[in-house]
DNA sequence: TGACTTTCGCCTACTGTTCGCCTACCTTGT
DNA sequence: ACAAGGTAGGCGAACAGTAGGCGAAAGTCA
């Protein structure tokens, strides 16, 4: 993008103007900030920078400026939190829609949604009260995939899943304290898989 | 969106009685508030706003305002994978330049970068062996914060940082197996500050 | 009817645009 | 090595359009 010195500072300066106040500074603004006497001169730099893609402008409008945004974007998605999802209670629903970003390449091929986790059933495996996990909708899991679990009734559970001989799963909490639960096959369905973890601080 | 300062104004004045009143003010109040004399004045402003698509308004109707939601399509930001780090080793760079999708209200208005994690020594915080954290270029942090801290020599570690009396400061793995080290505040140089986590199943 | 919103005309101060002219530096062909 | 041309950076002044403001009157809605 080769900017010029000049042209980086002016920029930095935009930027900075732009994040305190929240709208754009004048040409002479610019000007003095830059101890530049001629409006001429500020308009050229505006002008180059918005030549080189870095600034767009409308035209003879009051503080008309903004900063394309230069990161390389490729899509975040924004994908549905339906809801927070513990050990051994249902999902409680999040009220509204709520939504939370994740980066393209966490998302999978198939539909794909957010539940945050409460309380400390995963603990020993590093996803914590809070943590936001993204789960990939998918009715079977290989052994020792994470998966949310349905039981009979509403009892869903954020569990790791073994299978052990004689079409029985054991559901492993990862957590010392809490027991596995042993079921047959045919009474659990897997309603998704863990594919990725996100936290915030 | 190149707002002018005024309007920037108006937009905050209009936000905040939203927020706390639940309803939006008239004309007038508007007025009131910013000492301006003419009703005119006001509804111009709103105009404008309105052209700008900030704002939406109901023809001829009694506070009939409403905040146009800002963009939903945040995007994600693609930030260096700048290396990995680990307790006690330095920052082992990764070749080439690679980088991670990071979703865009992760970020900071920093600079921000990210760090693979190497090895167990902040596994009590819940981050293992392979998992990014999401750094902010920084170079204070507060108390209890998590830091890519820099000791004497190449010295590069993921710790707590936790301020003891008399200028000295405990970088605190999360890892009951390893020690805390304790260190002159002028001996240690905060890198980074981390924001956030995220993993890949 | 009362509480608001719209509209009209008019004004001023602020801001952006343009033009001509100048210097310094970098690149390029000779 | 040198001259030529192009671009960045700069100056100042004339000009033009926008933003922000006033007051009064007319129009709408519940």
């Amino acid at each position: 993008m080769h900017l010029t010195k000049r042209q980086k500072e002016i920029l930095d300066f935009l930027t900075r103007y732009l994040e305190r106040k929240g709208y754009a500074p004048t040409i002479e603004e610019i000007g003095e900030h830059f101890h530049l006497r001629s409006l001429a001169t500020v308009h050229k730099h505006l002008t180059n920078l918005q030549e080189k893609g870095i600034i767009k402008r409308v035209w003879n409008r009051s503080r008309a400026l903004e900063l394309v945004p230069t990161e390389l974007t490729v899509r975040a998605v924004e994908l549905p939190l339906l809801g927070r999802v513990a050990a051994g209670t249902p999902i409680e629903a999040v009220q509204g829609s709520e939504t939370i970003f994740v980066p393209e390449d966490m998302v999978g091929r198939r539909e794909t949604y957010v539940l945050q986790v409460k309380g400390e059933s995963m603990i020993d495996e590093q996803i914590r009260d809070g943590d936001y996990v993204i789960v990939e909708n998918r009715k079977t899991a290989r052994d020792g995939e994470m998966v949310i679990a349905l039981l009979e009734g509403d009892n869903v559970t954020l569990k790791k899943l073994y299978r052990e001989g004689g079409g029985k799963v054991r559901l492993q909490p990862a957590n010392a304290r809490m027991k596995p639960i042993f079921v047959d096959q045919d009474d659990v369905r897997v309603q998704g898989v863990v594919i990725g973890v996100l936290r915030k601080y």
